[in-house]
DNA sequence: GTTGCCGGGTC
DNA sequence: GACCCGGCAAC
């Protein structure tokens, strides 16, 4: 199967050390060629797109200052809450490292899993 | 209980 | 910076 065009150099690491070229392991993971992030038709054009930051913090441990005193009333029953929250995805469809390898291919993982912070190698 | 990530800590 | 974990929300 073709491998994702953005092939991370860790993974390159690992195929050279791990095992030896002409030679491939069965795998740690068996992705259906359907399902593959890097397979979407969409190709993503923007080499980043800072969707970042800007995430409302639920725990108002501060409180938030009104700025008026009870002018704001359609804040009260509308508040920027969405279902979909856009800033954090479903985890139906990322398979991201720890779920791919698993906990027990801890070394196969990429550095920002490793770290817990956002895939870089699954992360859109 | 598991998973993905932010925030914050240590070195 | 690189590295790691506490803790949280979403499942």
């Amino acid at each position: 199967m073709a491998r994702p065009p953005h092939e991370d150099p860790e993974y390159l690491k690992q195929l050279k050390n791990g095992f030896t070229a002409g030679h491939q392991r069965a795998g740690p993971i068996n992705i259906p060629s359907g399902s593959l992030p890097w397979s979407s038709p969409t190709t993503a054009t923007s080499p980043s797109s800072p969707q970042k930051h800007l995430k409302l913090s639920p725990r108002t441990g501060g409180q938030i200052q009104h700025q008026s005193n009870g002018s704001q009333l359609l804040s009260l029953s509308a508040p920027n809450k969405l279902p979909g929250s856009p800033t954090r995805k479903l985890r139906g469809e990322t398979k991201k490292c720890r779920k791919v390898y698993g906990m027990e291919h801890r070394e196969q993982w990429c550095t920002q899993c490793k770290w817990k912070k956002a895939c870089t190698r699954f992360g859109d």
